[in-house]
DNA sequence: CGTGGTGGTCAACGCTTGTTGGCATCAACC
DNA sequence: GGTTGATGCCAACAAGCGTTGACCACCACG
């Protein structure tokens, strides 16, 4: 079968794609679903508005398309008990300064309701096994979860969207070492 | 002399007035900055949209008065400290459930620079001086609010902003009893 | 009675937005 | 070499936005 269903035939166009979606997630990383106008990605991406348009659909699709998003969680059931929380911590630190991604997610989830469902997605497909798999009791996976992000989102919110800056100023082992031992406990301590 | 300047004399606008703050607040609650149109404010309101620039000068005015934010933190110094933590965390509830206000300023804080701008404040003004007067060494205390604001915050998007289910469905007993030991240690325990 | 400020509406402005359709250009294929 | 489809730009649309200024109704006060 020359003809791979998963791999179709690459397209002259695929350049401008690519362009445009590094411009999507560049603007709604730093702006928020509204004021990323595309006007203003199609600028940065060096072409006409209406391309945008028909590579796209319209702004949700352009939006679908560039938030697609993997924490690429490691491996729990292999690390020593002890070691999750911090191991979680720094992934996270690590992950969400190297994939503008994540931030769009944030700054568009908070305003918009297509964000805020890419969001709960992300937690019920990702976060969710990867807590059931090191959670003593399988019946309390969702609710450690639930608040090992709140923990993580927290940081995210004040570090890099809102900025306060003493949470700037914190470095990465000062974040690991403190948020480390909450998120250990988030997840393997009995019930207080 | 008959005229008080700390408090002028009622005016008959003070009603609408009054309508108009209470509906801009929901909508920058609901909405964000951009989505809160004054349109759709002066609706809630019951008037039309040029009083509410002659009220409050433009958006900006109007958001300012209606962001403006008193956390209410009690008195810690009298406070056993190994309550502070709990204690801290079911104020922080029940304010976040209280008043729509500090709901309209996170969702705005995150795509508006001047909601980002009055939460700085909240934090500097609010939050880190009231941690100061628990914190064991006063050099920490820019660092413990940090650690303090970044678990609080992320409750209050994960919960009231993003509504994940599975945080929403806690209580406010197992939010306490989860996030109160956390903050005790954000606040008082010696370096990990 | 008149007069002036206060509370309020109405219609319109200039601008930006997402979105659309028509026209040029280029590469590839019979 | 001419046809065809993909790629791209340009100009325009309707709608919604924040904002403005002209105009009306009321109420108090001389």
């Amino acid at each position: 079968m020359e003809d791979d269903a998963t791999t179709p035939p690459p397209r002259r166009s695929d350049a401008t794609r690519a362009a445009i979606l590094r411009a999507a997630r560049e603007r709604f990383a730093a702006d928020g679903y509204e004021r990323a106008t595309i006007r203003a990605v199609a600028r940065d991406a060096g072409i006409d508005p209406s391309m945008v348009m028909r590579y796209f659909g319209n702004k949700e699709g352009l939006f679908a398309a560039a938030s697609e998003i993997d924490l690429r969680l490691p491996e729990l059931t292999g690390v020593p008990p002890e070691e999750t929380g911090a191991r979680l911590v720094r992934h996270f630190l690590e992950r969400w300064e190297g994939d503008e991604t994540l931030n769009a997610m944030l700054r568009v989830g908070v305003t918009n309701p297509a964000g805020a469902d890419r969001l709960h997605s992300v937690f019920r497909d990702q976060v969710a096994p990867a807590v059931a798999s090191v959670c003593p009791d399988r019946e309390q996976a969702p609710m450690r979860a639930a608040l090992l992000a709140s923990q993580v989102l927290g940081m995210a919110v004040s570090r890099y969207v809102l900025k306060l800056p003493p949470v700037v100023a914190l470095t990465h082992e000062e974040i690991v070492n403190w948020l480390g031992p909450t998120v250990q406990r988030y997840l393997t301590a009995p019930e207080p």
